[in-house]
DNA sequence: AACGATTTGTTCGTATGTATC
DNA sequence: TGATACATACGAACAAATCGT
């Protein structure tokens, strides 16, 4: 029977200690040379691996020049699948739990439809398409973002509000509706985990070292005759927030927990 | 304005070979000391600390004593979350799917409620509970792990089937309706990420350094009335596995995709 | 079955860089 | 500015897993 690595029966001793509530939340554990010292003269790198450990499991979290200091648990954000996700939805979901919602002032594009997108919007290769992309706050800290695309027949045929930079307050998909007749019947949420790229790592301030991920929620919605007429991300980190969905009939949501 | 450290570098140099396509899926690495070399004499730990960082977002796999593998493709698997969650539900959706499911028998175990399932349950602290765990497949690699909960309540008014370790054919929900009178209204799903415990490593075969997540459905089955009847966890790898929810009208889903 | 060669994993020591207070 | 603490980088040695002989 072999026994475990010394670095790994460091962190194993040190995850015991934080369970167990003898280093609580938030707080700051000795120095990479105290616990040298601690754990038998141990090499400082044996240390850092055993730190390492921790880290990757969103134990304890690292800050250069302060120290190590053992995770807050984070509150969770309840994302309901149920319910549509324009402005107002993410607005009074957020509320409805008792948290301060703040949403950016969209970001409109125009680009060419690439392969996932003549895929999921069943468009032209190369044709253009309208994107518009939000940035959502929770308490002030990065929630979420969300990327709508539509085709941009959508603009030709009178929707022309899509292309401009603000809130259709009534909703894009009542907007369409009402505009051009398109009426989306029901929808298809894809949810898949994966690591952030550059900008998600800039926008929520996660590490960058892999141990954050991410929820992607890919939305596509469809009319009557199962024609796409809308695709959605939205990106979430996924340590903070639990998605929530329901089937029949069932009793209200505790939003405590 | 600061450069980046030197293994960020490597290990960037290298994502682009491999998004590339010069180094594919399954290819192996040069070794730590043939990158050394290639990379002006980098010494092998900064090497090292590259690969980990490829490693960590699954870029590439290291095999101690083999070498370091530029990580294959898995084919994703859909979980429908619209639909029941039990065996014969699994195996139709992994069959629609063109694979094959194996499930092992259900172990059976009664325990003493703990917090959460006093919670979910709405049962009394310290009643007791069956457990009914079971182990599942596809294309003969690990699945999923999924453990059901129900009140030991259930087992006394006559749902003797409950206890026993093997699979209830016609379904668990449909036999408490029969046997009890009990009849399921609806379920609410709630899907959340973590790091796998010592258990789930094992059965997954999945490397120990908090890379790999797992998403957990918790899902909670209710009557009309709003009382709970059931409380299951299912246990996915999360990189794996694609969940599908559906709302309305939508167009069948190309299982091929 | 045993051995040696190869490759990644663990541990040590040391030096220097960078962020924070 | 200096002190402190984590981050990066180097070099070295041995352990453990794998594979072919």
């Amino acid at each position: 029977m072999a026994q475990q690595p010394m670095y790994r029966r460091i962190a194993e001793d040190l995850r015991l200690k934080i369970e167990s509530g003898v280093l609580p939340a938030g707080k700051q554990l000795p120095t990479e040379g105290e616990l040298s010292e601690e754990y038998g003269g141990a090499s400082r790198n044996t240390i850092r691996e055993a730190i390492r450990w921790l880290s990757s499991r969103r134990l304890v979290g690292t800050q250069p020049g302060r120290g190590t200091f053992v995770a807050e648990q984070v509150k969770q954000f309840n994302v309901p699948l149920n319910r549509p996700i324009e402005s107002e939805a993410f607005e009074a979901a957020v509320r409805e739990q008792g948290r301060v919602p703040r949403m950016d002032p969209p970001k409109v594009e125009v680009q060419s439809a690439g392969a996932e997108l003549v895929s999921e919007l069943q468009v032209e290769p190369g044709s253009s398409v309208v994107i518009r992309h939000q940035e959502r706050f929770i308490d002030g800290g990065p929630s979420s973002l969300q990327t709508s695309y539509y085709p941009m027949a959508f603009v030709d045929g009178g929707a022309v509000e899509l292309l401009q930079a603000k809130d259709i307050t009534k909703g894009a998909t009542k907007y369409v509706e009402e505009k051009l007749g398109i009426k989306q019947a029901g929808y298809r949420d894809r949810l898949r985990v994966r690591s952030p790229n550059a900008g998600e790592v800039t926008f929520f301030g996660v590490p960058d070292d892999g141990t954050v991920l991410m929820v992607v929620t890919n939305r596509t919605a469809y009319t009557a005759e199962g024609k796409p007429i809308r695709f959605t991300v939205t990106v979430f980190p996924a340590d903070r927030n639990d998605f929530i969905f329901e089937s029949g009939r069932v009793p209200p949501l505790d939003s405590s927990n």
